[in-house]
DNA sequence: GCACCTATCCAAAGCGCTTTGGGGGCTTGT
DNA sequence: ACAAGCCCCCAAAGCGCTTTGGATAGGTGC
């Protein structure tokens, strides 16, 4: 026997159905052209008869199907997200879920889909094959972009219409992209550092081959270089992204012979492990270690309001989901224009994981 | 005048242009039934066609638009992921990405797409509607249930197969879903710290409204209560699971004149807030305060190998993607069948945050 | 009163696929 | 040699929508 909760018992039977173009012009005793131009917002309806249509769509829940609207007009009013798996530790980067989300928001707004793929980076091109002759989707967003990177000329060839969030170093095709400006994110945090008079400053970075990694460390050389500070590779480590990575690279640092007296870190998380190396050995950040990370503000790791735990360059990712989700559908609405980008500015924050550099205070 | 037609615009060399079922069988000289059967591995076509047909598919790189079988088969082959956005912090729950992950291997294995959306809790039910009758998905999943959660009988009564991550209690309909065991899970942790001699055990909780908090706490309760331990309300916060708000919870709790000796974190995220607190605090974890966390084995957020920093309760999140998405698709593809449902046990690993209570060591 | 608009509405042709209902050839059995 | 039986293949209908190219009716101007 089947139960029933409360508002369900009537709509069990009729529910299974969903009404169609067709069953509904022909309960107003209309033609279907009528009832699709009616509810599409087309000129040749008298306003009498497109408030009859509205009411009766309301009435019956109709709302056209996504497949047949989008094979009878050519739009899959959708988007694609191909969300790079990292092979090495079958990682998903913690920020896709608020980046996705800002661009969620945008998609509702405009009455497009989200599509998901999360995909090993050895199927990136196929999938993006299939994404154009499936006409599953109108535009894709690129994420994680690496150097040179090749979905981007490969996406241009395929003639669909992508957005990347990041840029790709060595690759000169115009695209439309939205990006941090993370050079000079890490070059003013470098700076900051050095004006406290820290001279041995680690960078605990994510992967080079990602560009955005890539880019943090031109800034953190280019602080250093210009005050004369020789680069030492003992203090530069690059690695996914991890709480575990962070931890692992500060104990090792701050443990050596020659530690390093502020670290720069690229990821919060990652700072989460740094935090957990000093204090697991004693020290006392901001005092006898000083960290600037960057922070994405994800929502569940908040940096604090007024006085930030961590001294951070920060810049929403949900934010720029957003963006750059609005970005991609105007690309696809006007195919013509020239892409556009976005260059966005990360603000440093100064909270309590800075101070002088020990025996400079 | 009409801008240029879709495909006549910059056209990049011969990029713009799908080919289509028709081409194909035109170029085949086959009929379109003929190829269609052939890739679809029908048997009424000869060994011979069905390799030439497949090989000409390849060379075109020809694969069927998603739009037109769908409305010819009447399926969608896409799964839709509603992502409750937590109102109250705008906050997107961490642990979806790895969710999400293991879904969507299962997905590109069987050929499914993952369609998602995230939206605010008032919007659910339109969302739900919407995916119904504009046929989008042959499915949804719906995530975070709460404790007798609409959803459940709005989908039941919409007809539109669907799996739970969770479940709701107060909900006696029969459905489809995965769980952990929340309740036997905290149990278990708590009896745990009992044993080791812990009777001022605080829990930090995620919002109770939500089904696996819920579940929690009768765990937490129902261990204390077998050793006749009395519940105190002010060792028991809920909140969402940020890492402020675990920060904060520990902070108070710690810091009053009647403080715990032992805490039982609902997340690894909270729980890094925890830690936070207990080091600000000049306090050893493991030592001064023992702390059970629930680890859903994220990737960016490995507790340990061999010798966990923290003594957790651990079930995968991704796997639990991977399974109810099968559970799912199998619900799909029998629809006659009766709804399966797993109940996962949770495994406590003894890491190094815990330790006999002070003063009974 | 007649030609001419304008305002509304409609029938029918696709969109690209699957699937039904045959229908030619070629092999068998007798 | 003829009918039966297969094996392969095809033409055409249909999925639910948009959109083209009229058609109809009522109002206008002369």
């Amino acid at each position: 026997m089947r139960l029933s909760a409360p508002n369900t018992a009537l709509t069990l039977d009729r529910s299974e159905t969903v009404m169609n173009l067709k069953e509904l012009s022909q309960n107003l005793g209309l033609s279907q052209t009528t009832v699709s131009r009616a509810l599409n917002g087309y000129p040749e309806v008298s306003a009498r008869t497109r408030q009859r249509v509205e009411q009766a769509a309301k009435k019956f829940n109709y709302r056209p199907s996504t497949r047949a609207k989008g094979l009878a007009t050519g739009q899959a009013l959708a988007i694609g997200h191909v969300i790079p798996l990292s092979t090495k530790h079958e990682m998903v980067n913690p920020i896709f879920g608020d980046f996705i989300a800002g661009a969620g928001e945008t998609y509702a707004r405009e009455g497009y889909e989200m599509m998901l793929s999360i995909v090993d980076d050895k199927d990136q091109e196929q999938i993006y094959r299939n994404l154009k002759s499936r006409q599953s989707v109108d535009g894709v967003v690129v994420h994680a972009p690496r150097m040179n990177d090749t979905r981007i000329p490969l996406l241009q060839a395929l003639g669909l219409p992508f957005a990347v969030h990041g840029r790709a170093s060595g690759c000169d095709l115009a695209y439309t992209w939205l990006d941090v400006n993370n050079r000079s994110a890490f070059a003013r945090a470098t700076d900051y550092l050095c004006d406290l008079g820290h001279r041995r400053i680690a960078l605990i970075n994510g992967l080079e081959v990602m560009d955005f990694a890539h880019r943090r460390r031109m800034g953190y050389a280019a602080s250093l270089a210009a005050r004369d500070i020789a680069l030492d590779p003992a203090l530069m480590r690059s690695d996914e992204m991890t709480e575990g990575f962070g931890y692992q690279s500060a104990r090792e640092m701050l443990g050596s012979s020659a530690p390093p007296t502020a670290i720069v870190c690229s990821s919060m998380i990652s700072t989460l492990g740094v935090r957990r190396a000093i204090e697991e050995m004693g020290l006392k950040m901001g005092r006898d270690v000083s960290v600037v990370t960057h922070d994405d503000a994800l929502s569940y790791l908040q940096n604090g309001g007024d006085k930030p735990i961590f001294t951070a360059t920060r810049s929403s990712v949900r934010h720029a989901g957003r963006r750059l989700a609005k970005m991609l559908l105007h690309a696809i609405a006007h195919p013509g224009q020239p892409p556009q980008s976005e260059l966005m500015e990360a603000e440093l924050m100064i909270g309590r994981s800075t101070g002088p550099a020990p025996g400079k205070g």
